[in-house]
DNA sequence: CAGCATCCATAAGGATACTG
DNA sequence: CAGTATCCTTATGGATGCTG
């Protein structure tokens, strides 16, 4: 099963946010998609390096019901299917930017370790 | 216990960022501490409604850990400790800012219920 | 190819009682 | 006042096998 439809209500805008955007793979599945515009589910999951197809679905369908993901069905065979994010999915993704450099020097600052993507980075 | 040293490498700097605010009550903590510059464990514990003094414990024991949050103790009876926010902490809510107003977008939006807080309004 | 179903391990969060 | 300690429930994520 997905996710529980949130019983409590919000207490402010960064809990509001911060709901669609937890889970493991949710800031990366955004860039991704806000990079290539548009991705198949197999590339996609070659972009997450480590992600199993049932988280992989699972936060794709999480996103869906949030309105962040667009899932775009061609009755082939083999089947086909295209995900890209919609207008509000873009504009999430502008609003973690700047989380994103704050995560970056903290990264920097601390001596963290990071992943090699094989695409130039996402850092 | 509290969180374990976080096992693999970050992916981005999202990844990064979220590590450290994820945590049911953290996005809160940081408010309260920016708006009012240095909060008690009980004010805190007020300001954030249906919180366990458990949870606070860990959450505030954890952003310390993380730098986010300064912990003074004063050697009195009955104990007083209060918190503020490091210089980091500062950076990561004003790089919050952006997510949070995204968010209100989204209970607007979406017609989400709120609480009402005592104070005028996270929102 | 793009998934769904099932089972399982661990992590996150909560309730309650007690303490320096 | 500001926590600890303990026990318990739920949420999250992972492994494996199967299917239209």
């Amino acid at each position: 099963m997905a996710r529980a439809p949130r019983l409590g209500p919000y207490i402010c805008g960064i809990d509001a946010a911060l709901d669609v955007v937890s889970g493991k793979w949710k800031g990366l599945i955004l860039w991704e998609l806000d990079a290539h515009g548009v991705r198949r589910f197999a590339e996609l999951r070659r972009g997450l390096p480590g992600v199993s197809e049932k988280m992989l679905t699972q936060h794709l369908r999480e996103m869906e019901t949030d309105g962040l993901v667009h899932r775009e069905v061609y009755a082939e065979v083999p089947p086909r299917v295209e995900y890209s994010l919609t207008e509000h999915g873009r504009t999430l993704n502008r609003a973690l930017a700047p989380l994103g450099a704050w995560g970056v020097e903290r990264i920097r600052r601390e001596g963290h370790e990071t992943v090699d993507a094989a695409e130039p980075s996402h850092l």
